[in-house]
DNA sequence: TAGCAAATATAACATATGTTAATAAATTGA
DNA sequence: TCAATTTATTAACATATGTTATATTTGCTA
């Protein structure tokens, strides 16, 4: 049985007693696989599971009347994903896998379950929602008040930023398995200007793009230009209750 | 005494217990004011307490270091302000009074000793949490991939349906306390542009303008071009605890 | 290995938005 | 009530980004 990388990832920013990482792995069961390229579910869609990464990672996006695209967020392994849309019966948001992925889900009401029995859980994940929170901050700044070289940057960093978290390891050269098109609908540009401003940057020495790997060549002149702030270090967790049992 | 206005919201979404009740009012306590304009707090500030919003309204802001400002969020009565730094010790983001007000302070301490004793409220508080990121997506949205008319009717409406929930009443008419500077800093624009497109919106007659008043001249006009969904309806608790007590 | 589809690159041109600056109008405070 | 400050208005011009179109390259699969 392998870990529960749920259990690896609140484990990071607490130290969970053995009956809290119980409760945490039972919400992860019966791993299932999607291919890249797969929906896990359709804006609309009527929604009662949440989902929690296990390998690889995954976008929601979100279309207008017109066909445009923004993607909102990525999802990475560790990472719960559908809790935003828990407020309503339907899914605010498409979930698409961006690499093949294993995918664990479980009830919304194990949830209730869990916020019940174990209150300390239920101060982290409102944590770690509120972090989640100050990421679209930052990702309304971005967009709201920056040019797009660095919106660019900025997107660049912060996927650098929490795939470097979930690996341990700190390597200029991320893999991102985007088309310039996708990188558009995240940062609101075309794909025609993000192959402008990546050409730039090459030359500008700023950074290096293969395929689907990004090398962050120069990494504090693109953290100076993106102003960027990596905001999921470590946690407050001076007011959470003490943990029971 | 006057009723507590967070009691009042939160009943909105859920029938609270008389236990319940008197938990939630407990965190509203020693109300204070403060003059419009006034900085509840800096970004960048040691913090370790939450505010409600009992009267008035204010704004979060941050600004890059080249002076500008991104207008995050909007706060109105009843709103829980701060628990998007709770991850954090110090304040992501700047809060500012836009009119008078009048608000309440708690320690994050409190807000623990509420997780423990009443699992259902802190789902309840999580649903609310992730309401707020739905709203952060729709703005994301918005900024990423419409256009500056869009953009403006979207905050428009969207501070229309806030004000709407709060006061119970329904008018085309609402009092939006910003100056056209502030206007652009919540959508990204320039003041400039901003006059601009107010202009071209009141010859299309979508809206009128008037020192801080804005009236919604063609709504349905409105919502068609913003594509705007007013997501602060009904709340799923179908998944939530049982309460305690 | 060829052939097809997707992704990238580039160009010419169009447009939304930004910048700066100057004037007018509205608010505010003494 | 008047002066002083903040807002709003408008214009001329600059620039970032969008649009459309067409090659070129890459990757896939038959």
């Amino acid at each position: 049985m392998s870990d529960s990388c749920f259990v690896v990832r609140l484990n990071r920013y607490l130290d969970l007693t053995p009956t809290e990482k119980k409760a945490v792995a039972s919400l992860e069961r019966e791993p299932r696989d999607y291919p890249s390229g797969s929906m896990l579910w359709q804006e609309g869609d009527d929604l009662s599971e949440l989902l929690i990464v296990h390998q690889g990672w995954a976008l929601s996006e979100s279309r207008l009347p017109t066909g445009k695209r923004q993607i909102l967020r990525f999802h990475f392994s560790g990472d719960m994903i559908g809790a935003s849309g828990i407020a309503f019966r339907d899914a605010p948001s498409s979930i698409v896998a961006a690499t093949d992925m294993v995918v664990c889900r479980f009830p919304r009401r194990a949830l209730g379950e869990t916020f019940t029995e174990h209150p300390r859980l239920a101060a982290l994940f409102f944590s770690i929602s509120q972090m989640e929170s100050i990421d679209l901050y930052d990702r309304l700044r971005a967009l709201g008040r920056s040019e797009g070289k660095a919106r660019l940057a900025n997107l660049f960093l912060s996927i650098a930023a929490r795939m470097r978290a979930v690996s341990g390891q700190h390597n200029p050269v991320i893999r991102i398995p985007l088309t310039q098109s996708d990188l558009g609908d995240a940062v609101g540009l075309t794909q025609v200007h993000v192959n402008r401003l990546i050409r730039q940057m090459t030359e500008e020495k700023l950074i290096t793009r293969n395929r689907s790997t990004v090398t962050l060549v120069d990494e504090p002149k693109l953290i100076e230009l993106a102003r960027f702030v990596d905001r999921f270090s470590a946690l407050d967790s001076s007011w959470f209750p003490s943990p029971r049992g």
